[in-house]
DNA sequence: GCTCTCGTACTCGGATAATACGTGTCCGAGTAGCGAAGG
DNA sequence: CCTTCGCTACTCGGACACGTATTATCCGAGTACGAGAGC
C-alpha cells in the first residue's frame, strides 16, 4: 500500500479537525508532518483530482474539504491515491490449466479463484467504505480530546 | 498484489484435483499453464518454505501438498507469497503533526487511522483465513464438474 | 541370469540480472496582496 | 486622500529523475532411473 494513503488520511482529517474556509497549502502541511513537501504535494493533487478536496490556487491558496468529512469515507482516499484498479487481478490462467480441447462451457461462469479473491477484497473495500474521515475524527477525539486544539494551533489558528 | 498469488493458488488447487502421492515438476506445471518456469519455480519455492507444499528433490521429483487441501487457507497463500507484513504500516506522523509541546498521554492509544485500516486489513485477512483451498476446489467443481477430470488429465493421469 | 556400478538426465535450491512502479524533485502558470504613482 | 497600476511573492499544476521491489533468469547440488559390465 501506497505510502501516500497514509499522509492522505492524516491531511484530510486535519482540514477536518481546522474546520474552516482558510485553505492551508502543501508547504503548511508538509512542515507540520516533516515529510517531503514536493512528494506530499503530488498526493494532495490526487485528493484534488478525485474531488475529495477543493484547491484554491495563487497566494495564499491552498486545499480545504470539498465536502463534510462525514461524507469522505476511507474507500474514497484510498481510490483517490491508489487508483480504482482491484489488488488482485484474475488472469484467467485456468484455461490454458485444462488443455485446449476443454469445453467453453467449464468457463461460463467466474473463476472460483477469483471469486474467492474478490470476496476477501470486497470485505476490504466495505470496511472501508464504511468509515468516514467524521469517524476516525471522532475516535481520535475520543482517544485524546486536546487533539482538535494541538491540530488547530499547528495551523496557526487560535494563535 | 503478487501475480504470484494466483499461481500459487491454481497450482495448489491442481495438486487439490490430482489428490495422489506422485510429485508435480515445476516444468509440469509451466507447461500447463504457459507460464514462465523459472519465476514460477521461485513462487513454489516460497510455498514449500512456508510448508504449504513438500518439495522431492532429484529425478521424477516435484511438489504435493504437505497438508489436506481442506487445512489450507487462501491466507495461508498470501502470506507465503507476499510476506507477512500488513499492507498499511502506520508511520506515526501524528506526533509530528501536533507540535513538539503535545502531551504524550495524548498518544497512549491506537492512532485512529492506524487503526481504521488494520479494521479494514482484518476484514480481509479474516475473510481469506475462512477460505480453504478445498472450499475453492469445491466451487469450481460446482461451477464446472469436468474441471477435475481435465486437470488429472492435464497432469498425465488417466491417460 | 542376476547384481553391482557407473553414467545420464531430470528436478529442486539459491544466487544473479532486467524491468516497472512507487518515491522524490524540479520548474512553469496563475493569483492575491502590497506598494507606489497619479488624479 | 482615494484610486489605479504594476510588481513581487507565493501556491497549484504537470513534467522530469531516482530507488526499491517485483519480475524474470541462470547455474550448481542432489537424486532416480537405466544401461552396461562383471560374477
Amino acid at each position: 500500500m501506497n505510502q501516500g494513503v497514509e499522509w492522505a488520511v492524516h491531511v484530510l482529517l486535519s482540514l477536518a479537525w481546522l474546520d474552516d474556509d482558510r485553505p492551508v497549502s502543501t508547504a503548511a502541511f508538509a512542515a507540520s508532518y516533516d515529510l517531503p513537501q514536493a512528494y506530499l504535494h503530488k498526493q494532495l493533487q490526487a485528493l484534488a483530482r478525485a474531488g475529495l478536496v477543493e484547491s484554491i490556487p495563487g497566494a495564499r491558496g491552498g486545499f480545504l474539504l470539498a465536502r463534510p468529512a462525514d461524507k469522505i469515507t476511507l474507500m474514497d482516499v484510498v481510490t483517490a491515491i491508489e487508483g480504482p484498479e482491484p489488488a488482485f487481478t484474475c488472469t484467467e490462467i485456468r484455461r490454458r490449466g485444462m488443455g485446449e480441447d476443454a469445453p467453453k462451457s467449464a468457463f461460463r461462469r467466474t473463476c472460483a479463484v477469483h471469486g474467492a479473491m474478490q470476496r476477501a477484497e470486497l470485505q476490504w473495500r466495505q470496511s472501508l467504505a464504511s468509515q468516514t474521515i467524521a469517524d476516525v475524527k471522532a475516535e481520535a477525539d475520543a482517544h485524546a480530546p486536546s487533539a482538535a486544539r494541538l491540530a488547530r494551533r499547528a495551523y496557526g489558528r487560535e494563535e
